[in-house]
DNA sequence: ATTAGTTATTGAATAAAATTCAATTTTTAA
DNA sequence: TTAAAAATTGAATTTTATTCAATAACTAAT
């Protein structure tokens, strides 16, 4: 067997992915054409930003998910905005908030285990940038992205 | 004009989307038929939980992004399971997971605006099983179900 | 209220994609 | 080594998305 999984997993996550006109149309009773045009609108506005899969991450070699509150650092030299979009940028990352109160930023990830999110949270602390975080490490997961699990 | 985004949105939160076989099918090199029969397989195995879009959330009338940590009474007659369940089934509740450390759960609600945030925490907080939360306002989305906003 | 310009709706035609099928190959496990 | 199960794939078929053109419904200015 061809390992076509690890190839298609992460290309699912993000795109490749499209609506479905026709059962769109059925469960509404609108005609195909404009359910088309309508999803095109949005599209081209901005509302939808994408399509994606979402999975079951413990059979995807993901059972590790948490949360990490994070307070950076207000030195000059640093700036919040780039060392979020670095954060962000990491394809373990799901998402990355900038939030009010007493901490700056929360994040959530996604590992193969706790030796590999160990790893992550190690290099989240060494980014410059960052002078403390706090991990909240999720025992169950009852709902994701909507979905429920 | 029809308003069919007020139909279509919540379809497309949760539904209504397919992966795009050719498209994988090209940007892999695998034949169409091979790309198809290995995503069956991945659905079928509960790898694939289903397909959703993404959306702007400011763009369609969600705004107001929160997490709110939620500590659970501890009383005999309040079950834990199902206090989570219920909040999972909310509309506005993008996820909920059981945590570990000091608080019990973590859960990430859109909502219109302050106003409509505000009922729903109350909301949540006079549930029965619910004794303390504390909740954390977005004020900036970097990344949203994996993708960068 | 009238009008002109823009945006939205829709049935029908066309193009593209998903799905099925059957033959073949590869893998698995005894 | 072997037989069963699982996976691959080109080609045929079915279904779906997309385009198009005609019409309708809005919008905003006079």
């Amino acid at each position: 067997m061809k390992n076509i999984d690890k190839v298609v997993i992460p290309m699912l996550k993000t795109g490749y992915c499209a609506p479905k006109i026709a059962g769109l149309a059925k469960a509404t009773g609108e005609p195909a054409a404009t359910i088309h045009y309508n999803i095109k609108r949005m599209e081209k506005g901005g509302l939808i930003k994408g399509y994606k899969a979402v999975f079951d991450y413990s059979k995807i070699d993901e059972g590790v998910c948490a949360y990490i509150l994070i307070n950076l650092s207000y030195d000059e030299d640093v700036n919040h905005e780039q060392v979020s979009k670095k954060l962000s940028s990491m394809p373990q990352v799901e998402s990355v908030d900038i939030i009010s109160g007493e901490w700056d930023a929360l994040i959530k990830v996604r590992a193969k285990n706790l030796d590999e999110f160990y790893e992550f949270e190690s290099s989240v602390l060494n980014n410059k940038g960052v002078s403390k975080v706090m991990s909240m490490i999720s025992l169950k997961q009852m709902k994701t992205e909507f979905m429920l699990q």
